[in-house]
DNA sequence: TTGGAATGTCAACAAGACTGACTTAAAACA
DNA sequence: TGTTTTAAGTCAGTCTTGTTGACATTCCAA
């Protein structure tokens, strides 16, 4: 690909570089999550709770098996935090229309709202870090992340993509 | 937001892009720890063990202080993970030389062997990365993600560089 | 010589992950 | 129809990693 038989230089393939980007990436992703973390400390929710919000909000309607899949935990793990949710009327079920046994999760307003709140703060860090760097560092930042992915949650970074 | 003073275009700054950069990081951080992460399960450490020991090899003598603001962690915390790397023997302790009061961290053999094995997983899946995008991606990639740090880890983060 | 800094330690607690075993309801199948 | 499988939820117990708060030790520096 960019292996460079031409004679162009390999040098951001060194440790030292690689290094860097596993430290860029642990102190970015502190910042990442600060923002967030600050809000939800006040509801006395966790990240754990932020995260479920983000994808019933992206993926309305989407179904509990589904949630596990995206999110990569256990559904003990999941239940306790959409149980807090649902009690607190941030998130509600709908038994599924064609499969009754599937339950099917949304938002409600409250929880849209704080939903809201919480990606316009991670939002903000991030639109000022691409405002400072422009649009094909961005893309770059971009392709590197994907590229990192496992593959099977880069399909599911895709799918959320067009849906 | 989208009105375009200079003529080019502002689309990378959407909240549809903003929304995909927020969920390819976290994704993609997915990915950066699961190679460490399963090397680590073998030994019956967690992803704390390997943080405290990848910056006592990057900063080999640091004290314990240092540390605490590189990881961000209280000392407490920290206690916990250093006194069972001490016990196994892959991080010693020694007095600081000037000030009595200080312990200064250094990995053994051992805890050098153990941090190779994890780095050279991580490093391998980010040099796979890099190596499909080519450095113009990648100069971007670590661009945005100084751009999110916080300040005071943006600057630990480039002290760590010329150190 | 005294105050404060660096470190360590004890105890208690909480979030958020895990495993394993089990139930319920409903769909799918044979 | 009856059986099996699937989707979801629950109970119990464990582990890691973080937190606060209180307190002890050592020792540098004003």
């Amino acid at each position: 690909m960019q292996n460079d038989r031409t004679g162009e230089s390999l040098l951001f393939l060194t440790d030292e570089q690689l290094r860097q980007g596993i430290e860029a990436m642990f102190f970015a992703y502190r910042g990442f999550t600060a923002d967030p973390d600050r809000i939800l400390e006040k509801y006395k929710y966790g990240r754990a709770h932020h995260r479920a919000m983000h994808f019933i909000n992206r993926v309305p309607g989407t179904n509990v098996s589904n949630l596990l899949n995206i999110l990569g935990v256990t559904k003990q793990s999941l239940n306790r935090v959409l149980r807090t949710l649902i009690e607190d009327n941030l998130v509600i079920l709908k038994v599924g229309p064609k499969d009754r046994r599937e339950r099917h999760l949304y938002l409600t307003d409250i929880g849209r709202s704080l939903e809201k709140q919480l990606s316009t703060a991670q939002s903000h860090r991030m639109r000022e870090a691409y405002r400072q760097v422009g649009p094909d560092s961005v893309a770059g930042f971009k392709q590197v992340l994907e590229a990192m992915m496992d593959p099977k949650l880069h399909i599911t970074y895709k799918k959320l993509r067009n849906s």
